[in-house]
Order: structure tokens, then C-alpha cells, then sequence
DNA sequence: ATAGTTATTGTGATATTGACACTTACTATT
DNA sequence: AATAGTAAGTGTCAATATCACAATAACTAT
């Protein structure tokens, strides 16, 4: 116990938000080696004495100027451990799926460029952060097929078009307008408003919220 | 980054097995402080170098004297960060959940005393391992339901009343036999076979097996 | 008034869910 | 050989969910 050595300990953290309709994760650029120039996830070491979630909230406003009060939803996602993910030496990375609204990033000279970039079509990437993303991308699918998650994404009034065309981004197909929208009324997890979301040259659109503004979990049951 | 000092990171493995048709862990009994002659699961130190599934078959060999091979299934389930799980510093735990049958525990002096447990009647656990177990049980009982993963858990040949009997035990509520029946050979997960059980004064029972032996994922879809 | 655009709504066929009870096949006892 | 006991195995009906599919409503700009 007195030899043992630790491996490193390090959170990183997957950002996803809706920008212009695409869902996008946060990225920075890295200012040092390894990996100086390229893309990665906001992420950084972790010391002893402060929890992971305490490591993604400073890593999150040191590196990229965002607070963690800004994400609406955070969840731990999985801990990535091989032995050469990092070149430096052993890095065992805590990793993390932030959710949020269409945010402001700061311009600030001391953060590491943070930019969102599309799933779709993300740049070359650091470390396995591309089996983070993909592992969160995974997560998120299932997660918004049977809890109301989606909420993080959204604002607090939204039309049942941007919702579906939530759903439809990130579950990257495209949906059925009158099943999608008979299926979601059914689930009971959203209310109607009385007002209307007018945009263009035609019929405005009733605006709906969310019953709760935090998780909500359906139950699947067998029997 | 050369003054960074990190947690220790140790890992804590949930080994489940129906015991008697119950659900139940393998605990260990500490041999030192803290928490000395207290049950918890296996679990130990990490070091630089090895993974955190390499050090789950470490523990788990030299404390309960199983070898990973013995369990059919295992996943990584979450990672505990609190500083205060243990007295003696701050230590991050990997958690693992493992599935296995009903397996020969060695007698073996050198152990730790391990023994499974009924989940419904667990014994006082060192630090937070009742909320480890609580998770893991937990995604047992969802797993269960999008996936074949009972198969780790059962043996190669079943009687759908076994199998029942699995699904109640985890899930610990009881099922209609004729609506489990019908749901769950729906699925497509298993195969009849020509074979029968004859257990006592009674009418045979035909065994089933599931058509793989690996983790099959149901998709839940919308739309 | 017309054209253009997006919002909103319903039906029928099919599949799934969930409540519910009797018959079948075997063994042990008499 | 008949009977009792035990667990295995099976079907129906009502309600609900799924899925494919297209016409009308409400607004603005011209």
C-alpha cells in the first residue's frame, strides 16, 4: 500500500447542445502536448480531495468559460481506463454527458477556443475522445427513448416541431409527425400552453413545457 | 501537473448468482482496518499499469479465490468519487458487475472468507458498498429487461419456470406465468430443445436455451 | 383573392398487454 | 389399478399501443 502508485486521474466532460438544429458537442483546442492543436473534449486532471464532478465543473469554466450551473443535466457516463490512452502514461478518465440550451461561450483569451461542432461531422479528435462522444451520442439515444432528458436540450416553451426535430437529431432519422406526436402527448410528460409560437408567413404553433424540469424516468415493466 | 497529486483509485466488483433461487453478492470479510471482520465486496487497489479489469481479476482471485473466467458476464457499472467513502483518504472506485452461475467457492485459508449473500438480506458493509450493491441491482433489473443478459445466470439448460423463477428473484416480485411465457418467448432469445427435466411427482418440464451465449440488446424504439 | 408555408388532426389494420383457470403428465400411495 | 398430489403447459378477451398514411387549418406575403 505504501508502494502502490496510482494510475492518474482525469475527467472529461461531453457537452452536448442543439445549435441550429444540430446536435453538437463542445470541444476545445488543446494548448499543449500531446495532441497540441487538435481537438478534445474539456477535460483535466483530477486531485485528491475533490470529487470528479468538482474537477469537470473547474476543468469546464477553466478551459472552456462555462459554468456548471449552465448545463440543465449532467450524468457520469463511464470511466475509460486503457493503459495507452494516454502517451504521457497512465490516465484513468472519468467521463461525463453535460446537456444545454443554446449557450453563450464566452471570448475570452484564456480559454482553450471552445467551440460546439456538430456530431455529424466532428473534427480529428485527441485521445479516444472519439469513443467518448460516441459512447455519450449512444447513451443519449436510449436515455431520451424512456425519460424525458430532452428538457436539458430545449427551451422552456417549445413547439412539438422543434421537439420532434429534437428527437430527430439526435437520433439522426427522421420521424412520423402524427405518430411522434400522438406517442408524446401519451407519455404525459409535457403540457400544452395557451400560447403560440408565431414565426413566418403561416399557422403559428401552440407552445408546450415540460411537466418537470428535471428527470423523469418511465417505467418499463415486464408483467 | 508535477504537484498534482491524485486519489487513489481502487475497484469494487458486484458479483451476483441466484443462490437457492435467491439473488444474491459475494462479500468478503475485511482482514485490516478500517472496517476489520466487517463484509464488503471484493475489491482493491489499482496501480499505474493495469486496468481496472485487470485489477478486478487480481482482487477477485486473491480475495475470494475466483478467476474472472468463471463469470459469464461483466460490465463496468459507475464510478464513486465521494471524498468520505473511505477513512483513510480519498479513493475513487471503478465498479464492475459480474454474472455467474452457480459457482464453487474454495476453501481456501488464505481468503477472505467469501461467501454469497441473499441481496434481500444483506449483511452491515464497509464504507458504501450498500450503494454500490444498490446500483448494481438496480441495472440489473432494467437490464433485464432489453437484454438475454439472465442467461449469465442460469445454466445452459432451463425450464421456462427457472427462468421465470430468475426474473422474480432479481426483479423480486412475482409474474403471471401464461403472460411471462407468452412475452418472453416472443423475444426470440430462446430455443426449445427435444430435452425435459423430470424433477419429482409431477409432469416433466421441457428445457430451453438462449440462442446465444453473449449479450444481446432488444432495440426499444420510437417510431 | 391567391399562393405559399407550416401546424394540426384521424382511421384502420395489426401487434402487444394484461387479467384470468383449466387440462396434462408424471409419481407416490393405497 | 385407481386416486391424490404436484408442477407443467396452454387460450381468450378486452384494452391498449403501433404503424402506415393524407387532408384540412391558420397564418403571411404578394
Amino acid at each position: 500500500m505504501s508502494v502502490y502508485t496510482p494510475p492518474i486521474l482525469t475527467v472529461d466532460n461531453v457537452v452536448f447542445s442543439l445549435i441550429a438544429g444540430d446536435l453538437s458537442v463542445l470541444l476545445i483546442e488543446r494548448a499543449n502536448d500531446p495532441f497540441k492543436g487538435v481537438r478534445a473534449l474539456p477535460g483535466g486532471y483530477n486531485a485528491a480531495g475533490e470529487t470528479t464532478m468538482d474537477a469537470v465543473a473547474r476543468v469546464l469554466k477553466s478551459k472552456a468559460g462555462i459554468n456548471l450551473s449552465e448545463l440543465n443535466y449532467i450524468e457520469q457516463l463511464y470511466t475509460f481506463d486503457t493503459v495507452a490512452r494516454d502517451p504521457r502514461g497512465h490516465a484513468v478518465s472519468v467521463s461525463y454527458m453535460g446537456l444545454c440550451r443554446d449557450i453563450v461561450i464566452p471570448l475570452d483569451k484564456g480559454l482553450q477556443n471552445p467551440q460546439f461542432f456538430p456530431v455529424k461531422n466532428l473534427p480529428k479528435l485527441a485521445y479516444d475522445h472519439v469513443d467518448i462522444i460516441s459512447y455519450a451520442h449512444t447513451r443519449l439515444c436510449f436515455k431520451i427513448t424512456y425519460t424525458n432528458v430532452v428538457w436539458a436540450l430545449l427551451p422552456n416553451m417549445f413547439t412539438l416541431t422543434q421537439l420532434q426535430s429534437a428527437y430527430e437529431s439526435i437520433l439522426m432519422k427522421s420521424l412520423d409527425k402524427r405518430n411522434f406526436r400522438k406517442k408524446f402527448l401519451s407519455l404525459g410528460l409535457v403540457v400544452a400552453s395557451k400560447e403560440f409560437f408565431k414565426d413566418g408567413a403561416h399557422r403559428p404553433a401552440r407552445l408546450y413545457k415540460f411537466k418537470k424540469q428535471s428527470l423523469e424516468v418511465l417505467s418499463r415493466s415486464f408483467d
